[in-house]
DNA sequence: ATCAGATGTAACCGCAATGATTACAATAAA
DNA sequence: TTTATTGTAATCATTGCGGTTACATCTGAT
């Protein structure tokens, strides 16, 4: 299975949100950058309000970002709109059978393995922040020119 | 979204094969051990061998690991038995307004940081094998004396 | 006070993947 | 030939995703 799409959106969200400081950013707007409908990005303004990243004027419109941009990372906005249950990345089998020795101890075996993995991939994703958008952003725009 | 269960059920067939070696290992049994049905435990045995990780002998029954233990790894498995499009962790959205400057550059700027991610992940899937788990699962076995 | 333009949110829809289940043909060995 | 097993198709319920419509609510401007 994959990581959904809010992901990617979400940070799309933010590039837009960035690199058109000066307008007033609507969900109308970055629905139509991101090619998809205002309601799904109103949710996720919502899911990304929550985690306390931005905040959104009601009525108005408008959305602000509340920490400099390299204090955000994907791991931030990976958890913020990805609602995998108990923050799992590995959904385990649930009903091994207590009476084969091999089913008793199972999780025992796997479970310090998959927290390694799972550890190692959000590690990455903690390690990259809206400031490195931000910047290859502004790199790719340039060489437009 | 979180990785299917039918990677801890793979890696659990693999410790009834080498656990149980000296009987012979049907999808009966392993479905009694995983706690799953026989005929979800038989796709899987597909899914391995067509990655090249098992022989499964027809009408008599009896599954054969083709490698020794410590050749195979977590990453064989996950490619072998989730099936991603592309083998991409990471699912894009799809349709970016190419008539903004951050939909049309929202690929280039995302797409190096989304496969470090996953190549994070693959690397640490790729250092664990099973020879870990009959290591561990000897351990715990062990332990219940 | 009203209006225009936003957000917030509920209620659906269609689609796809997962895991489970039944059924049965094909196979191999006793 | 019988028996046990695999291979596989067909079906089902459930879940999550992404999309869409509808509408209440809010805010600032006129």
């Amino acid at each position: 299975m994959q990581i959904s799409s809010r992901f990617t959106m979400a940070i799309h969200m933010f590039a837009c949100i960035d690199t058109f400081e000066d307008q007033k950013m609507t969900s109308d707007f970055m629905a139509g950058s991101i090619g998809t409908n205002p309601v799904i990005i109103r949710k996720l303004l919502q899911q990304l309000k929550a985690a306390g990243l931005i905040e959104v004027s009601r009525g108005t419109g408008g959305v602000v970002i509340t920490k400099p941009l390299e204090e955000i990372t994907f791991l931030d906005i990976y958890r913020a709109v990805e609602c995998t249950p108990d923050e799992e990345l590995f959904h385990f089998h649930e009903n091994p059978n207590q009476k084969c020795p091999v089913g008793r101890n199972i999780h025992h075996v796997l479970d310090d393995k998959l927290v390694r993995v799972q550890e190692a991939m959000e590690r990455e994703l903690d390690s990259i922040t809206l400031a490195d958008v931000k910047k290859d952003t502004e790199m790719w725009v340039a060489k437009e020119q």
